[in-house]
DNA sequence: CATGAATGAGCTTTCATTCAT
DNA sequence: TATGAATGAAAGCTCATTCAT
């Protein structure tokens, strides 16, 4: 039972909680309703239907995190300093959304998303490959393809953030600043 | 259209790649039927039900690989050389059956799947486990729990796979060994 | 097409015909629909399969029965009267729900019904056996076992029913008078 | 699995026997070709379709019962004679063929039955008329519509078999006496 | 002749969507 | 604006029937 001060909110984090754990398709919209606690019928006064929630959904949720990448992007600072605040960002979208990171990945192919939930996902990709772009250049990340680096920091942290959901793994302190070591590890140009 | 030489094998390599695809939930039995070339009716034949034919698969697959690891495992050779293994058996595997590791990977805690099939994965994490509890016996891999670690080896080469997959990156030798270094730098301790 | 106040009742009555006419196993779900005047999917809001609604329709009949029977029983008067009552409370359950008994009768031991339906009709036979033992202890009533002359009574009066409602025989009072006499002439003790 | 000569009587008495058990429609052909140790294909070497199936069962063993009557019938005799020839006769039948007579009860007004079949199941009913008729005549037997009559007998009889086939009763000389003596004292006048 | 693997029509059932309230 | 009863299109599944062997 969600309690989101609005209705509309209440439905969007009921959906996002559902297609997290158990896909877009295993979702019904009678298991939405009651989790959000409306009626079937509310949920098509606020989107016009399952395709376009699911849409809505995936779109709000890469707008949100983007931005909090985006957001004090330190672009003068070192490219460690660079991807520490890629790593925090996802640390903190995560810690506000502990699912949607998951279900933006999980979904990022799904054969509900539109033009504009593909061009949003394009979105993210190019702030993190222009990141990658600029270390390399700077002969500080591995010669790697953006996208086979983007593939290793970002299912690595998601491979984990499931396990933390999942309750297998604690996220200490301790343990985040390792894993932010290791994923660094496995992009940065070791001289 | 699958040209496999019996009906089961087409149903089943059929089903792999329509649920690696477009998920479980999101392939319907006439897909498949068609894809397969054979009668709707047929499948059921050889699987009691949709779920059985999921987690038939899911294992079926499982195994081979589990199988492919496990296959010339170099026990007395050095902890790198068996990260070696590790890494060729992946690409190994994934040469013969393109879409089966994606689809272990992203159906690992679908809601179909019975008993049997989470125990096979189980047994699958395991032997990765025991790798990395001896690397990091020898102080050779980082002090990770063996599950961040599975994750980040795992969720890296599954992300790249797919890449390849979609064709959005070729993949040569150089690349692939990068990679296996890439990932080989994420997890082994740096001293 | 059942005109019934709610949907439910249009649903168990339109059922009940066609499984007395069909048999449960040649009536379908959309000619129950068809027939009730509703959705198929409306069938399903109100029950949770086929089987759940013959189960129902054969229990909520039978305890209809069951209590016109019981109402009033004349457990004071002779087993005439108390013959007497039950071939009334058949003629007047049969006058308000013309398909009920033959329905119940036809199914009393078909494949689709549980524990609870095999149960409530065991109920109906324990009444009746009741009645002939107390008959029988006062040698009014063949020396007969029980389950034969509920036999006789329930076999002779359900197929004179049938009859009657195929339209091959016209109820009357004199001929329900003279059946009447003819089941108890079957089941009485001649001195 | 039947033992029968032939393929064709294996099949027929295989059928008989699901098809007075479980009903026509609860009747697979796979069952029947099971229980009749041929394969499904083989049926239809015999049988056009389950439709003609059931049907020639039902005719088949509705003629020979017809025989089984008229063989011998004692038109000479007496009244109480000819009931005692068609009681035995009912009861070698059932001997013989312990499902069909009950088969044919329950389903002589089935949806498959053919015209053919249910003329055949009109002559049953006409030999059993004619001698209600003569035995009215002779004022021996009470003043009810024969079909009424019919349906005593009829009735009580297969109710009183199925019990017998069901174990709950035992088939012993002296119960079919009075069994015999209870139906022939509903249906005769008592002066 | 006999078979049983294969099929698709048609069944049971689900669920996104509508609409009267 | 909010609802949930009602719906029917389409899913999963069964089984009478066919036909290559």
């Amino acid at each position: 039972m969600q309690t989101a001060v609005n209705k509309r909110d209440s439905i969007v984090s009921s959906a996002l909680v559902l297609f997290a754990e158990r896909g877009y398709d295993a979702t019904t919209i009678p298991m939405i309703a009651t989790s959000a606690g409306v009626g079937a019928g509310t949920i098509y006064r606020y989107f016009e239907n399952k395709e376009v929630l699911g849409n809505k959904i995936f779109q709000e949720y890469l707008n949100i995190f983007t931005e909090t990448l985006e957001n004090g992007f330190p672009y003068d600072e070192s490219i460690r300093n660079q991807f520490h605040h890629i790593f925090i960002s996802m640390i903190h979208f995560t810690t506000e959304h502990s699912q949607a990171l998951y279900f933006i990945k999980t979904h990022s192919s799904a054969h509900f998303l539109n033009e504009e939930s593909h061009s949003s996902f394009q979105g993210l990709l190019n702030i993190l490959k222009s990141f990658f772009d600029s270390g390399k250049a700077k002969k500080e990340i591995k010669e790697l393809p953006s996208a086979a680096l983007i593939a290793i920091i970002y299912g690595a942290f998601l491979e984990l953030q499931r396990l933390v959901r999942m309750g297998e793994l604690e996220p200490e302190a301790k343990l985040l600043a390792d894993v932010e070591e290791s994923i660094w590890d496995a992009v940065r140009l070791h001289v």
